[in-house]
DNA sequence: CCTCGGTGTTGAACCGTTTCAACGTTGAGC
DNA sequence: GCTCAACGTTGAAACGGTTCAACACCGAGG
């Protein structure tokens, strides 16, 4: 079999030519219907299997789209990436994912490698700002979950400044004044717009910038939490914070974990609110009040803009879309004054 | 822009004929600094890319890798993937993840897909047994945590049936003897493994076979868990199992939440194993005790394993890993006696 | 009987690379 | 000065499909 067997095998066994075979795979209406059968016969007698490559070549159309993630380990952008799945199957494309696992090395192989496939189109949440900047190269390109600086293409992102204006916000009402903000590296994004809106909401109510610590990590993930969470216990108790606000949800999880080892209370010694509201937020040992972000419309919308930059009269869009709340234990109001 | 340059208008450019642009490409060495230098101008003034598929088409060989995830949003398989995702790059390649979501016909359409773009090899954890037994088709494949049960292809595994016997085990010697097993659907070779292992250590300390209530769940996701948390739930306290063991952490986590909800304690009213031993298993509302598995290693070896399917005197093997058991608080004795 | 439209089929060009035998040039060795 | 190997370059033939104008055939209508 390795001698691969191609169209015009089938062709000559099924005593037709080429181009009758490639009708039967392309345009099977426009066959007889005997000659059609005769074909698919020989096709599945010789285990032919169409050369996508080929295909490709002439036809000049993929089927597939590609989506470039930061994290595959993180459920947020695994859920996103169901959205995407969801939206291109509907119009007929598969998804390929990639995982940059947040190194720009690997993005922007990623992204040289699907250019060269001539993917139908790429999304991508990029590692930083710089990488979003890579320079059009005749494949469509989204954004997801980042908001595109220019108009030279659609993005698709969550108001991350009100998200993080949210969380804070129900901590000061929680009387906290002492508070954590945990998340980095400040190459990102959205740790930085997440961060602003954690200053936002303690200027809206009156307390100074300096009552919030940003303790930067790493990364976003759950050993970065943990890190963070042994140099939080090792403060004073005095000059702790008495509540601290992750950038995602992982953080928050193995903060909890660090705070549960070292024999510290949540909510009690350490109110915790995460971000992403991943399924395992809610099932964490203490669960998790969290910024919720609609991940599985992120995706869809991002692929049908994706979808829609071959339409004659597409515009680039920036779609954005509102976070909110949701309440758990591991805020519980401290004290019933 | 669109009416896209080719190697041709990059020869034309630069003065020189396509294949010495070709030689630029994929022989650097071969051709004199100076004009390299020259095309490698041109290709950056002109934004050239390579197109992939006609490469693909006249070279035969293709630089990506595919995985066949069952479910994208397991943390095991991403784990896994991880692992894949090393060893491909290690050998130069890329490796794309496509989401079968447990959906036969997803990965049927993926499979297809992948033979027809001529990957250099798949790996894919395959939804069922028959899916497992897809035709040769010139694509090398590989099965990742699942046994093969032909010599026609290598696959790597572990050993579940050992997993279950380790979990249930466990659960004898803390003195249960009123056992469920949450899983399913029973097409999925995993889980009648690790049924099998939860029988034979039943039998080897001597108890009846039912002591063991097999509880089945139309899937493996966290919501199947709460499911199955609230039929147990549903049960008087005399006849509900005392433990409770899962197929997988997910299950684990959803029946541990349904629990919580449901005001019954963890261990005390129902003591409770997952397995592969996920990162969230540690931080989940009660630490879970869970089976683990060489996740990365497993995704290595497979991908090594598929790597060296073109190697002359290749021999498809069977890979099998031992699992291991890791207590947490979740199964904490019951009574001190 | 001739014309005409419709249906099925086909030959050959083409997509954009890689590959390889063959070519011209150059400089070293004798 | 001649030979020869090494080097850099090139023309043209693949690779395996798709596409399209053109063609053969047939039955209906005038």
């Amino acid at each position: 079999m390795r001698p691969s067997v191609g169209i015009r095998d089938v062709a000559r066994h099924a005593g037709v030519s080429n181009a009758t075979v490639s009708n039967v795979l392309n345009r099977p209406d426009v066959v007889a219907p005997a000659t059609r059968q005769r074909v698919l016969a020989v096709i599945e007698q010789l285990g032919f299997v169409r050369n996508e490559s080929a295909r490709q070549l002439r036809a000049g159309r993929s089927r597939v789209l590609a989506y470039v993630v930061l994290d595959a380990a993180n459920p947020f952008f695994t859920d996103v990436a169901r959205g995407v799945e969801d939206a291109a199957r509907e119009a007929g494309f598969a998804l390929f994912l990639c995982n940059s696992a947040s190194d720009g090395g690997r993005e922007r192989e990623y992204l040289e490698l699907l250019h060269e496939q001539r993917v139908e189109g790429i999304l991508i949440t990029p590692v930083d700002a710089e990488s979003a900047l890579l320079a059009e190269r005749g494949t469509p390109v989204v954004l997801v979950d980042r908001e595109a600086s220019d108009g030279a293409r659609c993005s698709v992102a969550v108001d991350d400044v009100l998200g993080g204006e949210l969380a804070v916000t129900h901590l000061v009402e929680n009387g906290h004044t002492r508070i954590a903000m945990i998340g980095g590296p400040l190459s990102i994004q959205q740790v930085r717009d997440r961060r602003e809106g954690a200053l936002r909401a303690l200027t809206g109510a009156g307390l100074p910038a300096d009552a919030l610590t940003f303790l930067e990590t790493r990364g976003l993930q759950v050993a970065e939490g943990r890190g963070a969470g042994e140099r939080l216990a090792g403060l004073p108790a005095s000059r702790r914070p008495t509540a601290a606000f992750c950038a995602n949800d992982l953080l928050a999880l193995g903060l909890l974990q660090s705070m549960t080892q070292q024999g510290l209370r949540v909510p009690d010694d350490l109110a915790v609110v995460g971000y992403d509201d991943i399924e395992f937020a809610a099932a964490a040992a203490v669960p998790l009040t969290s910024v919720r972000q609609p991940r599985e419309e992120l995706g869809r919308t991002a692929a049908r803009l994706l979808l829609s930059e071959n339409d004659a009269d597409h515009e680039h869009r920036h779609v954005k879309f509102q976070p909110e709340l949701v309440v758990r234990a591991s805020t519980a109001v401290r004290r019933t004054t």
